[in-house]
DNA sequence: CATCAGGCGAGAC
DNA sequence: GTCTCGCCTGAT
């Protein structure tokens, strides 16, 4: 168990914030003083971590080890939110209230290939039903496991198992239209043409260039992949959210070029504050 | 019943 | 190069 007391990491705003469609809810309760605790669940890197957050502590089932190997870089621990929130222009009000809306949401350094996909089938679609689309495809070809507490869980499936996936049975998953695009991307992996672990050492427009290869990949969903998995954090995925707060609130454009290298973190506070509000 | 979800590819021009 | 259109599905 790893207690770690941060104002600026929240698991229930990461969670709402739509990065990670694998991270759920567990349970929910009161303590005698009204305050809420939540506890999560994550498969994640072959583990399945469980987190209570109450207030702005959070509790770890996993031991300092593990935690200081994986989780701490998982959850981007080095970094310094507040600094990277006093750094906005007092002047610039709406992001000013969006940061301090979502305070608690950091970047994750998710798995590339889990990225990928995840954010192929989030295009035209709802974070609900984007959760419901992964897990399905996880208990259909991942892999089932069980944690040394007990806890039972589904891999991500890799490239092959997708590939493999026949098409009318990974239409049965509900993706949709975004189903052939997951089946192309699997057999670009596949047949070599893509090469993961080459693409995790390539620079932020070396990694687009390569993202935007797979069909079904646009600017949007590419750029989603090198924040949330790649971690370039200029990284600016414009949905429709970003697109309809840049008209009204940046109608003279976004100040980029206060803020390179970390607009996409930023970008995040923005997509939450206009998502819940 | 129409519209919309964290878009994208194809085809028209 | 830029624009429009159709697309699976489920929630509202």
């Amino acid at each position: 168990m790893v207690t770690v007391e941060n104002r600026y990491f929240s698991m229930k705003q990461i969670s709402e914030s739509g990065q990670c469609f694998r991270l759920e809810l567990l349970e929910e309760t009161e303590d005698k003083d009204g305050r809420v605790k939540r506890k999560y669940g994550l498969p994640a890197f072959g583990r399945y971590l469980k987190v209570s957050e109450c207030g702005s502590r959070l509790y770890f089932s996993c031991p300092q080890e593990e935690f200081d190997s994986i989780w701490k870089d998982y959850f981007d621990l080095e970094e310094d939110y507040g600094k990277l929130i006093a750094s906005i222009d007092p002047a610039d009000v709406y992001l000013s209230r969006a940061a301090a809306f979502g305070s608690g949401i950091r970047i994750l350094r998710q798995d590339l290939w889990e990225m990928i996909v995840s954010f192929i089938i989030s295009q035209q679609n709802n974070i609900r039903r984007i959760r419901r689309c992964v897990s399905e495809l996880c208990r259909k070809y991942g892999v089932r496991q069980v944690s040394e507490e007990g806890d039972i869980y589904y891999s991500f499936p890799g490239p092959e198992a997708l590939a493999e996936a026949s098409p009318e049975d990974l239409y049965g998953c509900n993706l949709g239209y975004r189903s052939r695009y997951v089946k192309a991307a699997a057999g670009l992996v596949c047949r070599g043409e893509v090469d993961l672990a080459a693409l995790r050492l390539l620079d932020y427009e070396g990694a687009m260039k390569e993202l935007l290869r797979f069909y079904g990949v646009g600017t949007k969903v590419a750029n989603c992949v090198c924040l949330f998995a790649l971690h370039h954090t200029g990284a600016f995925p414009v949905d429709t959210h970003i697109s309809k707060v840049l008209g009204q609130q940046y109608p003279d454009g976004f100040p980029f070029e206060r803020y390179t290298g970390y607009a996409g973190s930023l970008q995040q506070y923005i997509f939450y504050y206009d998502l819940m509000n």
